[in-house]
DNA sequence: CTGTTGATCTGCT
DNA sequence: GCAGATCAACAGT
């Protein structure tokens, strides 16, 4: 399983978010190998996008999406959840990154079912907020480059046609609903719907 | 410095 | 379907 270069992320946001869609997240963590399929992301850009982290400028938290692409982009919200993103954009944009809201276990389920307290498989990493948990993605995780073998990256993964990927509007935001910029597929079996 | 809001999930009704 | 948990960024004083 190869793991995407660097170029892959130096793409229109939206572009990779719909790329990323059946694509392998990999997680290590003390020699655990935990795995998933992203069947869910999306994406957040830069001025054109009043509901981004980056709507308005730099800050301390969202720095990375201003960064080199092909790292991690780890923020904690709602005072008890953090969510993760990869950082993607092409050359004339200044920032941008890709949600990962949904994930379907592959490897490390077990693990997984500890850190979620749930043996429901559905229910291990179908959101934001869980996926972070059951794959340990914490602040520490702020900046990890994706492209090198470390303790998380992505991989290539299921080829998902673009007739599988189903364009909708952003989740739980109220800004900019207009944009269609969440990607899912229902190719899997897992997915809630 | 203070108050409000939020890219969420859980648990209860 | 709805409130609550709980904190970092931001706008306003």
């Amino acid at each position: 399983m190869k793991i995407l270069a660097r170029s892959f992320y130096d793409q229109d946001t939206v572009d990779v978010a719909q790329a990323l869609i059946g694509k392998i997240l990999v997680r290590k963590i003390n020699g655990n190998t935990i795995s998933g399929v992203i069947v869910e992301t999306e994406a957040y850009r830069y001025k054109d996008d009043p509901a981004s982290h980056t709507y308005g400028g730099m800050t301390g938290r969202n720095q990375a999406m201003f960064g080199p692409v092909g790292r991690a982009y780890v923020y904690f919200t709602y005072g008890m959840h953090y969510c993760v993103n990869a950082v993607a954009k092409s050359q004339d944009c200044d920032a941008g990154a890709v949600l990962l809201r949904s994930l379907v276990p592959l490897q490390g389920i077990d693990f997984m079912s500890v850190q979620r307290n749930t043996c429901d498989i559905s229910n291990l990493t179908n959101g934001p907020a869980k996926l972070t948990q059951a794959l340990m993605i914490t602040k520490k995780e702020y900046g990890e480059d994706l492209t090198k073998k470390s303790s998380l990256y992505i991989t290539d993964g299921f080829e998902i046609k673009k007739s599988e990927i189903l364009a909708g509007p952003r989740i739980g935001i109220k800004k900019a609903i207009d944009k269609l910029w969440n990607f899912k597929t229902t190719k899997n079996v897992f997915e809630e719907n």
